[in-house]
DNA sequence: TCAAACATACATTCATAATGCATTTATTAT
DNA sequence: ATAATAAATGCATTATGAATGTATGTTTGA
């Protein structure tokens, strides 16, 4: 019962992006690569990757191929919402299974019931959050971003 | 992000012995054995016999060798709560993890305390509810697990 | 037209949950 | 006592899916 790697990869990515959008609203924004994002969180090239391509499908991100391309975040902040991103990335699957293998007690079960409620609650309560949440100390992640690598 | 089946064994256990033990409060409790849960429903023996344990460690359920032995719940069914049996089941983990690869964000990173009270929300809505709370229908599941097998 | 950057497909490795197998230990009926 | 039964324990194996790696294609700007 853990968050997939993956999911975490992405919020890193967007965290990033975040941080630099936050810096100069006025100014062209900067485009990030997949090149500098390994090397500031030190990942794997081939799994950012995906994350990064998943992030662009998910039109959250907008992906620039070429020279002096990248990617940058596609909306404000605050208009990335934490339950979306993690429920996209972690794939929205049940947290408990009857059917594999198949339980016997299904049809009188009332398990299943409460724990995708408790699922849901999970995902409502992240979803008070936004890109934006998680930039309460962006000077600081700036910093640290800038010094990276 | 899946409950592990280990998890969802202990609680179809749990629930096979909970609904005997609303059956007739005044008789010499019916001891279950694990191949008689394995026969129910169709587990493996080897991973049963150690939910079955652990169950057993967590003074759940009382376990007795030898002949005619076998394992009943150690205590009434409203004083066993799901998130106790699920949290221990599932072992308390972090839900997102920053160390492993570590991330150079974590000093300034708002994410992971989201992510662990929205956790904390998720284990304290499943606080509300015992495996009493699945004997709803305990007619039902007795004639299901009578018949099963 | 070259180089940089994302897109895509497929293969491989790794972690760990899920099983399997064998043996030991405890209990009780005979 | 002894045999049978049931959980306890330890170790080995398999299965699954996440996490990587490799390779190549495609787009775009200089």
């Amino acid at each position: 019962m853990q968050l997939k790697k993956y999911t975490d990869y992405g919020l890193r990515i967007l965290m990033y992006l975040a941080s630099f959008d936050a810096d100069d609203k006025c100014a062209e924004p900067k485009l990030a690569t997949i090149r500098e994002i390994c090397d500031t969180f030190d990942l794997s090239a081939n799994h950012v990757n995906k994350v990064v391509h998943h992030l662009g499908r998910l039109q959250l991100i907008e992906t620039r191929r070429g020279k002096n391309g990248g990617f940058l975040l596609a909306k404000q902040p605050e208009d990335i919402s934490l339950a979306f991103v993690i429920r996209q990335l972690e794939g929205d699957e049940k947290w408990i299974e009857c059917e594999n293998p198949y339980c016997v007690a299904m049809p009188a079960c009332e398990l299943k019931g409460i724990v995708a409620r408790g699922k849901e609650l999970f995902y409502d309560y992240l979803s008070q959050y936004t890109l934006k949440s998680l930039m309460v100390k962006a000077p600081q992640l700036r910093q640290i971003f800038s010094t990276a690598s």
